[in-house]
DNA sequence: GTCTATATGCGGATAGAC
DNA sequence: GTCTATCCGCATATAGAC
């Protein structure tokens, strides 16, 4: 149940790995953000690793529950939401690519995971850009979906990691909108003129 | 001089930090990979953030011996050589961009800096784009140009990192080449016809 | 379920002898 | 310059009382 122990300790660790990073949280600071002992702490969750992995197998579902829902994409702006709905999620869960290198190294088996999921990614990117070109939507050859797919996944994996580094950001949220607008760029000098106008219409609003 | 005790550690440090990652090495774990003790570790250098400081201004120094050499790039080929050194100066400091986020927060002097970096990065990128521009290699307005060296200095600083998750590359080391063909397929949507036969030889050597 | 108290080890950093 | 020995603090994890 939602308000349940377990659930608040979930969703305080959530906060604080994407607040401060993965290695930067020990379980005494988490059970101190949350009003309790170590010991209570351990009790619910024996080791961090573990909360870890809870929170990285709510990841991996709202990912893959996304990837699922991309058959029927088939123009320009369900692409856009597509693309903002994941940056969300990708958002909500920042911890995970922002410290993947030490998550990697720390948790092997995590490592192992995000690998899988970084394929699942590819895979379904893959055939949105195929069924986008069939659609007419996009003109890109076979290869060319291919490393448009490749693009698109590498810009959705890395991108709230790279905007920390630009000047001018700090502190401030991701617009996930704003990031879903640059991931479109990538896409569109592939756009047919007939599907045009929703990039007009993006870039006016995000670049005005 | 290249012999020195000092130069030996940094070198070593240099090695385990892109092996392991920066919070997986410590101090004990360098002296070591040394064979030395840890004090004497210590009297070379006071502070574990001191020799990660060392490091990182060698990055940056060969970073931006690149961005003053780029003025004179007014063609394809020239633009796939400073990808091709660019990668290897990344690559051979690697656990700069890998481990950027604890860098950050560990030692939030060397965060200061790389945002600082990055923002010369953009600088040098976009005005190298605008004398690709001129010089008619890429056809791009203004604002364009301004994208596309966004998008060059996320791939240069982001691609390694991301490589690690795409399965199949475990410990291979990267090819500098091929990531610099892949950082040019961004561009290559605007490359004028008359500067496309490099790319098209490219494109054999690396996809064929 | 929650607490106090504690074991154990590691990491960074030092002191002081050689 | 190099060593041994050590301090301190923190992090993970646990035991056992309430």
């Amino acid at each position: 149940m939602a308000g349940s122990t377990r659930e608040r300790i979930l969703q305080t660790c959530l906060a604080l790995f994407n607040a401060h990073g993965l290695p930067a949280v020990s379980t005494h600071k988490i059970a101190a953000e949350l009003g309790m002992s170590p010991g209570n702490l351990h009790y619910h969750f024996k080791t961090k690793e573990q909360i870890v992995t809870w929170l990285f197998r709510r990841f991996e579902q709202k990912l893959e529950a996304l990837n699922s829902s991309t058959a029927g994409i088939a123009a320009v702006d369900d692409l856009w939401l597509a693309l903002h709905l994941r940056f969300e999620v990708i958002g909500e869960y920042r911890f995970v690519y922002r410290d993947m290198a030490f998550l990697s190294s720390e948790y092997p088996a995590l490592g192992q995971r995000a690998q899988a999921l970084t394929a699942l990614e590819l895979v379904a990117a893959q055939s949105l850009f195929e069924g986008l070109a069939a659609a007419g939507v996009v003109q890109a050859s076979a290869e060319q979906a291919r490393i448009l797919a490749l693009q698109m996944v590498f810009t959705t994996t890395c991108w709230l990691s790279f905007e920390r580094l630009i000047p001018g950001r700090d502190g401030r949220d991701t617009d996930p909108g704003l990031a879903a607008f640059y991931a479109l760029t990538l896409i569109s000098p592939y756009v047919s003129s007939e599907s045009r106008a929703y990039l007009d219409y993006l870039k006016s609003k995000y670049l005005g």
